[in-house]
RNA sequence: GGAGAGGUGACCGAGCUGGCUUAAGGUGCACGCCUGCUAAGCGUGUGUAGGUCAAAAGCCUACCGAGGGUUCGAAUCCCUCCCUCUCCGCCA
C-alpha cells in the first residue's frame, strides 16, 4: 500500500496513478475519512491523557486512604466518552484502511503511459525466428501427434484449462522445471523454497491480489484459504510482520509451484491448447532488497529470466508494460514474450516486476538499515519461467518436418536421468 | 477433533492475589571510559506506530498473540478466536 502520509502530501500524483492505471479508487473519500480520523484521534488522545493523569491521583489517594469520590465521579463521565470515541475511531480506522488498500502503486516515471497493452513498448528482440522449409504446425497438433498431452481427459476430471501431460510430455514438463530451478540456483545464486499452495486472506492482501482480484482466485471457503495464483504470494509473505537486518539483504529465492487461476469471465480468446490454463506450472524468482537496489535488481532479474530463454535458444522479445497494463501492485514491469512459430505470435512467458515498498507495507516487511533506521524494504518478483507457453514455444520452434520435436540440448540431461 | 501447558520489547525472561512497572533483570547492539595480553570490566543509551509542530526537540496517545468485555484504572480478571509445545485420536 502507499504511505498514507505520502498520499496526503501528494494527492495529485496518486490521482494520476489511479487514472493512468485505469483503477477506480476513491481518493477524495479516503482524504476526507483520513481528515476525520485525525480529528477523532486528537480528541481521543486528549481524553485519554486526562484519564491517565487522574487515575494516578486516584491510586495515590486510595493508598493514602483519602477520599477520591470526586475524581471517580469525573472519571466515570470521561470513561463513557472515551468508550464512544473509541468505537468511532475503530470504525473510521477500518474505513481508512479499506480505502488505502484500493489505492494502486504509482508507476515509475520511465514507464510508458497508455491505457492498454497496445501501448506497451517493445524494448528489443532477441534471436531469430527459426527458418523452416515446411508449414509449421501449431503446438496442440504437435502434442497430439507425439502423445504429449491429454486435454479432453483433463477436462473430464476437472474442467477445461486443467491439462494432463502424458508420457514424454510429463517428462518434458518436469525437465523444464528442474532445468530452470537448477539454473537459477547454480548460475544466479538463488535459494530454493517449497511453499504452501493454499494461503490465507492476509497473505493474499499482503502481496496485493486482494481485495481486487478475489473473483479470479480459487477459494476454499471452509477454511478461508486461497489456491495461489503464483508463488509470489507465499514467498513474498514469508517475512510478513518481520524485521530483517540490512546484513540479511538482498535475499533471493526461487520456488517452483503449480499456479491456479480462475480468470473469471475470460473465455474464447487465445485458449487453444496450453495458451491459457486454470492450472499451470511456474518457477518464480522473488527478491527482497534495500530500496536503493531495487532498480538494479529489476534489470538483473530480467536478465535471469532471459538467460533461460537464451539457454533454450528461443526467439523472444522484451516488452515494457505501459501504465494501463501494469498490475495493481507494480511500479514497473517487463514482460518476456516468446515466439510461437506455429501460431505466428508472441506469448508471454514471464513478467518481471518491481513493487517498491508497496508489498512490504501491506505485508509489514521491514528491515533495519546500516544506520539502524527502520525502513520498508523493496520486493520484486519475476517468472523464471511459466512452463505452458514455454513448452508451446519449444514445440513450435523446434518442430521438424515430420512433426517430431528436437529437444534443446541443454534439456537432454534432464530428460535422461537414470535410476 | 480431544486433554493439558504456553504466547511479554532484536532475543531470553520476571511480573499475572488489578493502581508505587513510564514492563524488572539479563543477552545483544551503539557510543564512551579503562586495561598490554586475543577478551574482560565499568558507564551511558537502546522499540514501533499515530497525533501535535513549518521542521526538529519536546509533549501526548496506543502497543505485553488478535479481537471484545468488566473497571475510574487491565500485561494482570472474564469471553471468543489464532498460533506454538506435550499427550491422545484420525490420516497420507
Amino acid at each position: 500500500m502507499i504511505d498514507l502520509k505520502y498520499i496526503r502530501a501528494n494527492p495529485d500524483i496518486i490521482r494520476k496513478a489511479i487514472c493512468d492505471k485505469n483503477e477506480k479508487a476513491d481518493l477524495d473519500m479516503l482524504l476526507a475519512k483520513d481528515e476525520e480520523r485525525r480529528k477523532l484521534q486528537y480528541d481521543f488522545d486528549n481524553l485519554r491523557a486526562r484519564q491517565n493523569a487522574v487515575s494516578q491521583t486516584i491510586a495515590q489517594k486510595k493508598r493514602a486512604k483519602e477520599d477520591a469520590s470526586e475524581e471517580l465521579k469525573e472519571m466515570s463521565e470521561v470513561a463513557s466518552q472515551i468508550k464512544i470515541l473509541q468505537s468511532d475511531l475503530t470504525e473510521i480506522n477500518a474505513a481508512v484502511e479499506e480505502l488505502v488498500l484500493t489505492i494502486p502503486n504509482v508507476p515509475q516515471t520511465d514507464v510508458p503511459i497508455g491505457k492498454d497493452e497496445s501501448l506497451n513498448e517493445i524494448i528489443r528482440h532477441v534471436g531469430e525466428p527459426p527458418k523452416m522449409d515446411f508449414e509449421p504446425k501449431d503446438h496442440l497438433d504437435i502434442a497430439m501427434q507425439n502423445g504429449l498431452l491429454d486435454l479432453p481427459r483433463g477436462a473430464k476430471i476437472s474442467g477445461s484449462g486443467f491439462p494432463i501431460y502424458t508420457g514424454d510430455g510429463a517428462k518434458l514438463e518436469r525437465a523444464l522445471i528442474n532445468f530452470m530451478l537448477e539454473y537459477h540456483l547454480q548460475k544466479h545464486g538463488y535459494t530454493e523454497l517449497m511453499v504452501p499452495l493454499a494461503v490465507n486472506r492476509k497473505s493474499m492482501t499482503g502481496t496485493g491480489q486482494l481485495p481486487k482480484l478475489e473473483d479470479d482466485m480459487y477459494h476454499i471457503s471452509e477454511d478461508d484459504l486461497f489456491l495461489i495464483p503464483t508463488a509470489e504470494v507465499p514467498v513474498t509473505n514469508i517475512y510478513a510482520d518481520e524485521v530483517l537486518s540490512y546484513k540479511d539483504l538482498p535475499k533471493k529465492y526461487v520456488a517452483y509451484t503449480p499456479c491456479f487461476r480462475r480468470e473469471a469471465g475470460s473465455y474464447g480468446k487465445d485458449t487453444r491448447g496450453l495458451q491459457r490454463l486454470h492450472q499451470f506450472n511456474k518457477v518464480e524468482m522473488v527478491r527482497f532488497v534495500e530500496p536503493e537496489d531495487s532498480a538494479t535488481a529489476l534489470e538483473e532479474m530480467l536478465a535471469d529470466a532471459e538467460d533461460i530463454l537464451m539457454a533454450f535458444g528461443l526467439h523472444y522479445r522484451v516488452v515494457s508494460l505501459c501504465t494501463g497494463d501494469l498490475s495493481f501492485a507494480s511500479q514497473k514491469t517487463y514482460d518476456l514474450e516468446v515466439w510461437a512459430a506455429g501460431s505466428g505470435k508472441y506469448l508471454e512467458v514471464s513478467s518481471v516486476s518491481n513493487f517498491g515498498e508497496f508489498q512490504a507495507r501491506r505485508a509489514n516487511i521491514r528491515y533495519k538499515d546500516a544506520e539502524g533506521k527502520m525502513r520498508h524494504l523493496h520486493t520484486l518478483n519475476g517468472s523464471g519461467l511459466a512452463t505452458p507457453r514455454l513448452m508451446i514455444a519449444i514445440m513450435e520452434q523446434y518442430q521438424k518436418a515430420d512433426g517430431s520435436i528436437q529437444i534443446p540440448d541443454v534439456l537432454r540431461p534432464f530428460m535422461e536421468l537414470r535410476v
